[in-house]
Formats: C-alpha cells, sequence, structure tokens
DNA sequence: GTCTATATTATGATAGAC
DNA sequence: GTCTATCATAATATAGAC
C-alpha cells in the first residue's frame, strides 16, 4: 500500500486533476490562476500535473475540451428532443436547458467569459474550436423561430444570441456578487427555477407558468 | 529639458497609469494583470506606479472607483432627465444609456465581470460600496414599472437586473469573441444602435422604432 | 505514476540617486 | 516626480529518485 487513501476510485487522478483545472481557471482566468494550486487542489504534487498533461497551456485546453464537450452533448440532446418539434417547444427546452446548464457549470460560463474578452491565441483557439460551431448551429434556429413569430423579429441573430447567453448566464457568473447585493443564491433550485420562468417569459412570452 | 516628451499636458501621469491599470486589469484580471505592464502602458516605470498608488491592490482600488464614478454619473444624469418623467420613458433612457455607456466602457464590464465572480475582500469591496448602491437605485424603479405594466410583471427584480445586465453587456463584454465567430464589431456605431433597439424591444416592447 | 529537488524566470515591492 | 538597481518571493518547468 505505497500511496495514502486519495479517493474511492484507483487513480482517477487526471479526472481529478481535470476537476481541479476547470475551478482554478474559472475562478483566476488563465494567467491568474497557478499550477501549483491547481496540484493542490487535486492533492498531488505539480510534478505530477505536468506529468499528465505537459503544461499550463495544454491543461487549460483539456480543462476547455471537457467544459465544451458537456454542453455540446446536451445540446444534441436537446436537439433530438422528440417534444421539440415546434419552434416555441424547441427555444423553451433550450432556454430552460441552457438555464440548468450554466447553474450546474459556473466554471464553464466564467472560463468562456474570461477567454471570450481577450485578444489572443486561446480566444482564438476556443472560438474556432467550440463557440464557432454552436454559434453555427443556434442561429439559424433564431431565424426560424424569427420567421414563425416565436422569437422577436428584426433583431440580428448575432445580438440575439448574445443577448439570450447574457440575459441567462450574468446571474450565474455573478453568483458571488448576487448573494452579496441582493441577498439571493442563484444556485439555489428555486432561484434556478425562478430564473429559467423569467427568461422563458421574457423570449418567449407570457405562456406556460407551469408550477411544480 | 530634463524629461522626454511623453504626453501633451505636463504631468498627466497618474491618469496615465490609471488608464493603463484599467485596461490591464479589464484584460488580466488582479492577478493575471502585472504591475510591470500597467507601467509600460503607461510609458512610465515600475517605481512610479508605487509612488503614485503605493502598492497593487489600491491602483486596483482606484482604478474601480474610478470606473464606477463614471458610471454613477451618468446614471444620476439620466435620473434628472427631464424625459424620464414617466416610466416608460425612464427605462428606455436606462437602456439606452447603459448600452452606450458599455460599449464605450468595455473595461468597466470586464472589471466588475471578473471580480464580481469570485469570493474574496475585493469582490466584497466592489460590491458594498459600488454594485449594492447601484443595485438598490434600480431595484425600485423596476417594481414600479413592473406595477405600471411597462416591464414584464412576476420576475423578480433581482433577477430582473441581472439578466438586463447580462443582456445588455454581454455583447460588448465578449466583443473579440463576438468578431471572431459573428464576424460582428460590437464596438461600431451600427452595432451598437442595432444592440440598443433590441435590448429596447425586447424588454420595453415592439415600440418608437425611431431611426437616425 | 508519483514524489522531491532544483533551475530559471518573473513578480511585487523597496531603496536610493537624480 | 521619475528613474535604476536590487531584494525576496513565487511562478512554471524539468530532472531524477522511488
Amino acid at each position: 500500500m505505497p500511496r495514502a487513501i486519495r479517493s474511492e476510485n484507483p487513480s482517477d487522478t487526471p479526472e481529478r486533476i481535470l476537476r481541479a483545472a476547470l475551478d482554478a481557471f474559472s475562478e483566476k482566468g488563465f494567467e491568474g490562476a497557478r499550477t501549483r494550486d491547481i496540484a493542490a487542489r487535486a492533492d498531488v504534487t505539480l510534478g505530477l500535473v505536468q506529468y499528465h498533461f505537459g503544461n499550463k497551456e495544454k491543461l487549460w485546453k483539456s480543462a476547455v475540451e471537457r467544459a465544451f464537450g458537456d454542453l455540446q452533448r446536451r445540446l444534441d440532446r436537446v436537439l433530438a428532443n422528440p417534444h421539440a418539434r415546434d419552434e416555441r417547444g424547441l427555444l423553451r427546452l433550450l432556454l430552460r436547458s441552457h438555464v440548468d446548464f450554466v447553474a450546474e457549470n459556473t466554471e464553464f460560463i466564467r472560463i468562456m467569459h474570461d477567454e471570450g474578452k481577450r485578444r489572443g491565441p486561446r480566444m482564438r483557439w476556443m472560438a474556432d474550436r467550440y463557440v464557432k460551431p454552436l454559434f453555427d448551429k443556434i442561429t439559424p434556429l433564431i431565424v426560424r423561430a424569427q420567421e414563425k413569430g416565436v422569437l422577436l423579429p428584426g433583431i440580428d441573430p448575432a445580438h440575439f444570441v448574445y443577448i439570450m447567453v447574457g440575459a441567462v448566464g450574468m446571474i450565474f457568473h455573478q453568483a458571488e456578487e448576487c448573494k452579496r447585493v441582493a441577498g439571493l443564491d442563484p444556485a439555489s433550485p428555486s432561484a434556478i427555477a425562478a430564473h429559467g420562468r423569467a427568461v422563458e417569459a421574457l423570449f418567449l412570452g407570457h405562456t406556460s407558468e407551469e408550477k411544480p
């Protein structure tokens, strides 16, 4: 028994490092995050982080890969959903699903918003590889929804995407601040539900106010 | 003539350092920004930054003070505007004014959103000193507008604030990414105008679509 | 796979000349 | 007010033992 108790699973170490990296990068940004801190969070040493991921850059990419992979799978599941036949149902599902996703994966939006504001190779890597494909998948849905009268017409889809993403995600992105200034924990189930209802009402009209 | 040509104005050095700090902190976050880099951007040496602002923390606070000061002045000017007599007019002005403000002051939202996501002393300082007062000024306006039927009722004002802030600001916050994935420069006058029309239509209904 | 030790570079801060 | 030089610390990355 050469190693101390560290986790139930034998050698889920890369996984633990990845989670730790996601947390650290989302909190501090790429340059702000410290590899030593990531190692400590994962309860391993610095050398081991380098061994598994090579360097900070590669670790960051692996973390982003993971985060966007989760989102993409979620999105594809929604698009394949049988309830998503008509425009309104689809949009409703997308909106609700995205609210849940960002509420549960605040690291995701934090990394995306942190890196998306910078001119630089990491932003380009992320944008080309993940954000653009997502954007290209969402845009035609918005256009179609506008044509069918489900979404407000006359708004360029690029603006619409950012309006929606901001409206859905900001409260979860700013969760710590929100707790302090509004006394509201956006991560609480009731707040998540309320936020889902709010954005649905705003974007899709005052409909289907179901109570759980 | 002991000093080289550096600026038109004799000794606007603290001002230049502040601008450089605003830029650096907004791009990289507090820990990511380097005091040396700030000095270089301001075209002074590291020692001088310390001389004028003491340390990194104080420099950051001065930069935030500046940014929120600008926003507060802007907000108070809007609230004192004679066109802001009725709820709809006031909300419309607030929305438009905020669109313009974040478009012109992207460092502001970037610092606010970067720090607002973290648990820590800087977030608390910023939240208590600047975000909360702002929040407390905006919240009753939203409640009144909901009562008068100008804004969508049934949404908790805390959610409403974050929805609006996100809807208004995200595209400018993510300007670099937006350029790359959507081929749209949010800082362009036409994009700013389009965004203003979009959020106005969304939040206040399809009214007053004036053309410039 | 995992750790310890070390090399190298960068960082925030200070001291002191001008 | 402004600069140069330097200190102490902390960062990423690497080498090598187990």
